[in-house]
DNA sequence: TGTACATCAGTGAACGCGCGTTCACTGATGTAC
DNA sequence: TGTACATCAGTGAACGCGCGTTCACTGATGTAC
């Protein structure tokens, strides 16, 4: 095993050359549209080339699936690091969410808007994506989440079972410092992350926030003070 | 003005047939896919026949687009109608809104979920998108909501000032009864509505809720009841 | 260090397919007198 | 009540296009001895 030679060089790099067109593709196209051929025809290649790199269209949007779900939590997960406090923590993962949202909208759509049509998702793509819910974790331990929330009872535990079951896969939790109920807040409090997101990159917010983006993200960061004052993150602001 | 003759009773059936062919189609295919050329042949008809109906593929796509919302709110209001008191109002809301998208998903995702690339929303698909939103604004109303929420303030309500500026078109409020707090957190109530109900259909309720119906529609009750909590709608559960 | 061979990247033609839209046309249904 | 004409619904061929995938092939890059 020495150091890659020239050719798994070539490999990687034309690998990532194919991914990049593809996901420019996105932007005008939808992902049920991504054309191999128009890839090829990107990159110069015959449209057969491509296949000594990817094996069909469906491998091509596992790629990109994947890599939109590492790519944004990268970036999240970049911005959260260096933040002191778990509600500034908290903060900065949902800007930052947006923020790459924003700059990547057709990567966005890809993972949390509607799924392609006939593409059945494979097992890859679980880890990648539960990585910055995995951070929200994080937040709820450091912070000693203790929720008393009227609306939570055993119902609620019962249906939450397979997260509660997985919940030291996501992170790793020696001794849990929330309770369940702050658990069944949180799963709500990133449905409503990208559900926000979703509704202002699909057009939902028209007529109703401001269309500058000053307006958006003033919206955007009242409802994240108010889903952690309902977590009881930090001081009320 | 006679009533409709035979023509016009007939084109109607057949516009009717060409708009439900085309729902089906999506259940499979996903709106950017939608072909006028697979309408016609399930209708039995030559592909260039549909253009006696309808001009265009974008043409019939907005007639399916105002179409679903116009359904979804007609199903919703049905429901919401003869129901007594704001807070039982909405919660029927929030589960006939989620029943209907859980009977029709596709047209659920065709609303709300990416938008389809190179197509533009025309104007006559505003209207018919806030009948839901107009039904939440009565409650505010009926309820005499007040909030006090210490993350809104003068600029937050500044963001909405699309919103709130239109109000009275949504709904006819003579002497308007919710303060601009309350309005803030109904917008962020509808935002999650939506949202919950996309991250469920669009798989990423999995390995989190529990799979079946039941645990589905009790995590969303408490979802909405966390919400109708914090709007202060009716007392807590 | 040189040679023989295996592996790999890339080509270009071909397969069979579906698409939106236009156009000149045929018959049937309606309307005006 | 009957006739002449206009409108309308529907046809089928054609236009020009793009797609995913396979296949036999050519050269270049690597590897083993």
């Amino acid at each position: 095993m020495s150091e890659p030679g020239i050719r798994a060089r070539n490999r990687a790099a034309i690998m990532a050359a194919i991914t990049d067109s593809a996901n420019r593709q996105l932007l005008e196209a939808g992902p049920s549209e991504l054309s191999v051929r128009a890839v090829a025809r990107e990159l110069g290649m015959a449209s057969s080339a491509i296949y000594r790199y990817v094996s069909s269209r469906d491998e091509l949007l596992t790629l990109l699936i994947v890599g939109a779900f590492n790519d944004m939590a990268q970036s999240v997960e970049a911005r959260a690091e260096r933040m002191k406090g778990a509600r500034k923590r908290w903060q900065v993962i949902g800007l930052a969410s947006r923020d790459w949202a924003i700059e990547q909208p057709q990567r966005f759509a890809l993972i949390y808007g509607s799924p392609v049509p006939g593409y059945a998702a494979p097992q890859d793509t679980i880890g990648p994506a539960t990585r910055i819910p995995a951070l929200l974790i994080g937040i709820l331990q450091e912070a000693h989440v203790q929720a008393d929330v009227s609306a939570f009872d055993a119902r609620v535990a019962r249906s939450l079972r397979p997260a509660l079951a997985n919940l030291d896969q996501w992170a790793d939790l020696r001794t849990r410092e929330f309770n369940d109920a702050a658990f069944a807040l949180g799963v709500m409090a990133w449905t409503h992350i990208i559900g926000s997101i979703s509704f202002e990159l699909f057009g939902h917010r028209h007529n109703v926030v401001g269309d500058s983006q000053s307006d958006r993200r003033t919206y955007f960061e009242f409802e994240l003070n108010v889903l952690a004052d309902l977590l009881g993150i930090g001081q009320g602001v």
